[in-house]
DNA sequence: TTAAGTGCAAAATCTTTGCAAATGT
DNA sequence: ACATTTGCAAAGATTTTGCACTTAA
């Protein structure tokens, strides 16, 4: 991913801080609370940019934010089909109970699922509690 | 439901309060969020004791807690088969984009899903983000 | 150059804690 | 009577806002 392009194509100047953030997003294969972000950056930008650059980002569609079973916000770079219309987030989640890490798991489809009469769907959020591949590995080691 | 046995059962004193709140809750056919019952109690008791009230309720399994989609926790009373041990809170909820109140669609069992290799799941939390039926009647009207 | 972005300070929320007074059993 | 529960005040934590300074284009 070229994150100059990204940002240019979202109209956001390439500034440090936004680097420094999708830097990190792109790295992980997990999404990341805003405190776990925020003590990766360390001093390196104030704490009220970083409430900025991700809100413009979740606006933009480049992240999407997954609330997690806590209700704490995680963020992780959206797949290539988002748009500031559009978030396709329909992918399930895994909010592990042992390092408390948020996966998404794109892989996975949703399942259908057929609603009480008079309710109407916009889109499902699936959260799984559980035990992630790599707490398993240092469980099972 | 008898509130004052619901509460002799869990150790529970009877105080208005909690009455209050067990009262508010039952009443309701959907989740309700902290603010909006404050809102609806009034001055009646104090916010600390909402809390405390909230949370002693959820530990002793009387209720329990959903986040929405927006991270805010919202209460339910528990059906029957909670304890203090266990919750069987593995329902869907419907988070109406419109009236944002949360439904326990208790009918609906969560579909099975598999997960990749290595992870594990404990429980799965399916929140559908729609429109609920009463509100759906006043589009449709 | 100039509009957008940042940092700091301070306000607004939200949640928890300590302790004395009140209340249920 | 006595442990539990409540209310208030105050501390923590989290998020937002205002404004002057800085920076990317």
């Amino acid at each position: 991913m070229n994150f100059e392009e990204l940002l240019q194509q979202h109209d956001l100047k390439r500034t440090k801080a936004r680097l420094s953030v999708l830097g990190i997003l792109s790295s992980r294969k997990s999404a990341i609370s805003q405190p776990d972000l925020e003590g990766i950056l360390g001093s390196d930008i104030d704490r009220v940019t970083l409430y900025r650059v991700l809100k413009a980002f979740e606006e933009k569609g480049i992240i999407h934010k997954i609330i997690d079973l806590s209700g704490k916000a995680n963020y992780a770079v959206c797949n290539d089909s988002c748009s500031e219309d559009e978030h396709h987030d329909d992918h399930v989640h895994l909010n592990c109970k042992l390092c408390s890490q948020v996966y998404c798991l794109d892989s996975l489809h949703i399942p259908g699922i057929t609603l009480p009469d008079g309710f109407s769907a916009d889109s499902i959020n699936l959260i799984v509690y559980g035990t992630c591949s790599f707490c398993n590995k240092k469980i099972n080691a």
